[in-house]
DNA sequence: CCGTTATTGTTCATATATGAATAGTCCCGC
DNA sequence: GCGGGACTATTCATATATGAACAATAACGG
């Protein structure tokens, strides 16, 4: 006989990985006071080196713009983050980036990088090819 | 010289995966007006066969006690779960499945299986086993 | 027995996310 | 030029999740 459908549970493996490694990334990147949402913004103004708009943001990061309002709000309450008027349009916000936001963002990257370190550890090459593909594969349904 | 080093793609390819995996589930059941953690507990109560202290379905879905209290407040008031007093334990709250409840998860359980259906179809067979078995490799870290 | 310890569910504060509704602003076709 | 449609951010309601604090209850050791 064939190998057994193994389709469901590898669909719930891939979400149980997905899962786990949210949560190590999550708790990770806790000890600098930060969070994948929170990163995701902060790195996004640093590539950008400039102020954007939120909503440029939160196309960026795939989410509404009524999600990207609460996280610069945090933002801004941590001091990482702060809001400026776009002299080319009165209807938007830009965010800025502070330098404390800048120090911290590197403190992210390193700590995301540490998970990516780990991540590799744990996936032989010839596994990580695999994956790739089959990520690639499933990406295209 | 050797191949690039894909990790940290991979490793984010991975969560995007997974999110969109998740974004289809939950589009699919929305239709039959469940979520996954409600079709969780629902499934859950099903194959317990009988009422389940709020404790232990926390533990069985891996979240933490006041998410179910949240979660079966939101089941009770869709008229899928009731609240039964624990006749063992006065601390316990039991979640009994009322009828409706059972339907409900049935067809959640379908809509839930077409997703499966449509990932294995998006899945080569040989992409599939390399999945599970990276996959497995991560789980072992 | 009885006091300490553990467990249980709930409440509260918070973080993240969505989507609808709203007010202000911009821009295009006429 | 202007009126209608498109876009901006915000607010609100809601769903999901965590963790701390709490009161009630159980269980256990001496």
């Amino acid at each position: 006989m064939a190998t057994p459908s193994t389709a469901p549970e590898v669909m719930f493996s891939l979400l149980g990985a997905a899962h786990a490694l949210e949560d190590r990334i999550e708790q990770q990147l806790g000890q600098v006071g930060l969070s994948m949402s929170k990163l995701g913004v902060l790195t996004q103004l640093a590539e950008a080196g400039e102020p954007l708009a939120l909503s440029e943001l939160a196309a960026r990061l795939s989410c509404v713009r009524s999600n990207m309002t609460q996280l610069v709000d945090r933002l801004e309450a941590d001091g990482l983050v702060r809001r400026v008027d776009d002299p080319a349009d009165r209807r938007s916000v830009l965010a800025a980036v502070t330098r404390l936001g800048e120090e911290r963002q590197v403190a992210g990257a390193q700590e995301l990088a540490k998970v990516r370190e780990e991540f590799t550890a744990a996936l032989p090459v010839a596994d990580r090819v695999a994956l790739a593909r089959a990520l690639a594969a499933l990406g295209k349904a």
